[in-house]
DNA sequence: CCTCTCACTGGAGACGCG
DNA sequence: CCGCGTCC
DNA sequence: ACGTCCAGTGAGAG
């Protein structure tokens, strides 16, 4: 769940931390994907008219693949290099975030059965959306297709957002690629938004910088921490009645939530019972990860031949499709290794020049740039 | 009237053809 | 440049 | 053996 409401803070707090990226900008790039979170997408949007999932024959599900295989190959065009970092155990503060979500997705699924008996199959669809669930078999089916395809990948201990943030703080990437805001909370000091569909969907990748980010909120990252334990994270309950303008000046004006409890009613706005906020900013601060300097991470020649035996042999995907796939990853792969490791590290935004494509890429953004901006509302989720 | 919170909802991938 | 069916 | 996250809506409190 994140940061509950963080983007729209930053965005009216701190609006030079973010800066819209043509995606020319990124070739070279290193960036660091939330596995589980990619493999979750995929199973939801993946789908036939029927709202199944695509299978092999045997009846194993392959939506996974299908996304994981063609979205890393359109990152590889733009010569993004994804390391894919799967979550481990959660830690034991997050159960009962985790408990709430089992029991939706209970209902979810008597509510799909229902559906499916009386062939009611918009209502199916729609519930079994919310069935999903990754298991170990999909994360390993995603495990050995990267592995196949020279793609790198990490087996995080803990979060894998907060591993994400620490392959990026020790420039081992130059980011964490996610829509998760609390990969900031954890520490990265880049956060890519829209990484994964800028091309297909024509919106601008966005950068989050970390320390514009505190500039702008004129926080310390521990007061920024504390802010983010109020606007609601994954980890503990908040403080109702404290929302998103509140907590930002609450800390700005007491700058720890123990002197926040101090100062604030507390017959206004009462505390949760048992609040364990300092646990929670212990795992923001100090989060369960496997140091960088002990994962190695390299990309590869992918195997042609593995993929197509697993994809093709094991899975049922057609072959002329998956040897086209690979041909585009093996080309890309070494154009970028050759040419363009020089321009690797600037991230330099410029007019663009006349090639079609830097049309097209100025078209979009005069598109989003007048659909956009429209600071006043007020938008709000469960 | 304005500001804010909360609850509920829907939709979400990538490709290629016409 | 789209809308929509197909991928498995 | 878990798991989203945004954006739009409307109701209600203060």
């Amino acid at each position: 769940m994140g940061i509950h409401g963080l983007s729209k803070v930053i965005a009216d707090n701190a609006p030079a931390a973010l800066k819209e990226v043509p995606i020319k900008a990124c070739f070279g790039r290193k960036v660091a994907v939330d596995a589980s979170m990619s493999i979750y997408q995929f199973l939801i949007a993946v789908r036939q008219q029927d709202g199944m999932q695509l299978t092999n024959e045997a009846g194993e599900t392959t939506s996974h693949l299908m996304g994981m295989l063609y979205r890393t190959i359109r990152m590889f065009e733009n010569g993004i290099k994804p390391v894919y970092v799967f979550d481990g155990k959660p830690p034991d503060m997050k159960s009962n975030e985790l408990k709430k979500r089992g029991v939706k997705r209970e209902g979810a699924e008597k509510a799909a059965a229902a559906a499916e008996e009386t062939g009611d199959t918009e209502n199916f669809d729609k519930f079994s959306r919310r069935t999903v669930k990754v298991t170990k078999e999909h994360n390993d089916d995603c495990k050995k297709l990267l592995k196949l395809m020279g793609v790198p990948y990490i087996e995080a201990p803990c979060e894998a957002e907060a591993q994400c943030a620490i392959l990026a703080k020790s420039g081992k990437v130059y980011a964490a690629g996610s829509e998760d805001m609390d990969t900031l909370t954890f520490g990265t000091p880049v956060l890519m938004r829209h990484l994964t569909f800028s091309e297909a969907r024509k919106m601008p990748v966005v950068e989050i910088e970390l320390a514009k980010v505190l500039e702008g909120l004129e926080m310390t990252m521990d007061q920024f921490i504390d802010m983010c334990i109020l606007l609601g994270c994954d980890y503990c309950d908040s403080i109702k009645g404290i929302g998103p303008t509140r907590a930002v000046s609450l800390i700005k004006e007491h700058k720890n939530i123990e002197t926040i409890l101090e100062k604030l009613d507390s017959k206004k706005y009462p505390a949760p019972e048992d609040w364990p906020y300092q646990a929670a900013r212990e795992l923001f601060r100090a989060p369960n990860v496997t140091k960088a300097e002990e994962l190695d991470v390299k990309w590869e020649a992918p195997d042609e031949e593995g993929v197509v035996a697993y994809l093709v042999g094991e899975k049922g995907f057609n072959e002329d499709r998956v040897r086209s796939a690979i041909q585009k990853l093996i080309k890309t792969r070494t154009g970028t290794t050759q040419g363009r490791l020089g321009d690797y590290f600037k991230p330099v935004e410029k007019p663009a020049g006349s090639t079609s494509a830097a049309k097209r890429k100025m078209d979009a953004k005069a598109a989003s740039g007048s659909a956009k901006k429209k600071g006043g509302s007020f938008m709000k989720k469960k």
